[in-house]
DNA sequence: TTCCTGACGATGA
DNA sequence: ATCATCGCCAGGA
């Protein structure tokens, strides 16, 4: 029986997940890795973020679970997300996405799309 | 192989 | 509201 821990590629599910967020709402890192099936890893969907080519995605509807964004302040990709996120009606208060507001809400359709596979 | 570093997040002081 | 700590763990050094 080999000890092989087979490493796993979740960054698929994760970016089909993420192109099913519609303008003007925004997920959180956890959220995703909930939705994704992989709860308590918020991290992993950053790391995939910044790995993958997200370039057709709508990479800048994700944001930490504050709210805020969490590419360093004042960094070219955090006025890129800033303005993207603006762009598409979000009002920020202050450096953050009211999540209550803005926080996207999987409907019955997205949910069962997550389903097969 | 060990050590360090994050596009994170919950919790407690 | 701010800050430190800790859990998480895939890659790079």
């Amino acid at each position: 029986m080999p000890h092989n821990g087979s490493k796993v590629d979740h960054s698929h599910k994760v970016l089909t997940l993420l192109a099913l967020v519609p303008p003007g709402q925004v997920v959180s890192y956890g959220q995703l890795a909930d939705l994704a099936g992989l709860p308590g890893r918020a991290r992993l969907i950053g790391r995939i973020l910044r790995t993958r080519d997200t370039s057709m995605l709508p990479w800048h509807r994700v944001v930490a679970a504050n709210g805020r964004i969490s590419l360093s302040r004042g960094s070219d990709g955090w006025h890129e997300q800033r303005q993207r996120l603006l762009t598409e009606g979000i009002l920020l208060k202050g450096d953050r996405v009211p999540m209550e507001q803005y926080r996207w809400r999987p409907d019955l359709a997205a949910i069962l799309m997550l389903m097969d596979q």
